[in-house]
DNA sequence: CCGGCTT
């Protein structure tokens, strides 16, 4: 699912492109650069007819090479770079992961030589090149895999911002269903050496994906403000099935729960019983943020 | 502005 795939006017015949830009009709929706010692990695999420993506592109004096992560692995990159930031700390405890997200494979690997540790994070697809990007970990307490893991989180948190002008009636929840973004994400265990149990991974999956039709522009996430939290409502399916993320996010913290579309039912009449029996104290309340469907009156 | 990389 290579975004860049699209149509890109194959004659390219405009003028003061730039120069190797690329992206052609991709719409930018967020950039950032960050440098680490003398590397610079850019961040662009992108947008086109298929749907979003984020290109990560290593910018070295010889070098350049990209690797486009589907919008739906964004999280689970900040996932794995908050696994090394946090585990890097303690000796050499950083095992390599796998991040498998639809037909695409990263990899994620340490290694260390006289300049210093690093990750190495590649991509590997069915059609094209494997394009990796290395990571220092920095001179001092990994600043380098921390402040690449900040900007993840940046673009992994504005990136759903960017559904919410889509405001349509907050009470749709049932045509949801069908809708799979990010398919087959989960993580790995790398190391062979290891030898986890492998029974759950070769699990035959075959999982019938629906047509990947427009659904890049429904309204599967959602966001609320309530006080200094947010949370998002991200419906995902891998190969367990579909599945509604409800992510908690206040501050640097951020805590999902996941529950599977054949809860939500009972999920909702649960809520709605609390909602129920706390209405009174619920009305009493003043707060800006707190957003409640009215139900017709009478 | 050094510079790493079997999948």
């Amino acid at each position: 699912m290579e975004g860049n795939s699209g149509g890109v006017g194959g004659g390219g015949s405009g003028s003061g492109a730039g120069g190797g830009g690329g992206g052609g009709n991709d719409v930018e929706l967020m950039c950032k650069t960050l440098q680490v010692e003398h590397k610079l990695f850019y961040f662009d999420l992108k947008e086109n007819p298929r749907g979003r993506y984020l290109k990560i592109s290593e910018k070295t004096s010889a070098t350049r090479s990209t690797i486009i992560v589907p919008f739906s692995g964004i999280s689970w990159f900040l996932d794995l770079f908050n696994y090394y930031v946090n585990n890097s700390a303690d000796d050499q405890d950083l095992f390599s992961k796998e991040l498998q997200l639809d037909t695409k494979v990263f990899y994620f690997d340490i290694g260390e030589n006289r300049r210093g540790r690093f990750l190495k994070v590649s991509e590997a697809s069915v059609s094209r090149n494997r394009s990796t990007i290395i990571v220092p970990a920095g001179s001092s307490r990994d600043e380098g895999w921390a402040a690449f893991r900040n900007i993840l989180a940046e673009i992994n948190e504005a990136s759903r911002l960017f559904m919410l002008p889509n405001q349509q009636s907050s009470e749709t929840s049932e045509r949801l269903v069908g809708l799979s973004d990010d398919v087959g994400a989960g993580f790995i265990s790398g190391h062979s050496s290891q030898s986890v149990t492998t029974s759950e991974l070769n699990v035959d999956r075959s999982v019938e994906l629906p047509p990947q039709d427009e659904i890049g522009n429904m309204a599967v996430s959602k966001v609320i403000r309530v006080d200094q939290k947010r949370f998002f409502f991200d419906l995902g399916s891998n190969n367990r099935g579909h599945f509604l993320r409800i992510s908690e996010v206040a501050g640097n913290d951020r805590s999902s729960i996941i529950l599977p579309l054949s809860g939500l039912k009972q999920f909702h009449e649960i809520v709605g019983h609390f909602v129920e029996i706390t209405k009174d104290r619920i009305e009493g309340m003043t707060g800006a943020n707190v957003r409640t469907v009215d139900p017709p009156q009478r």
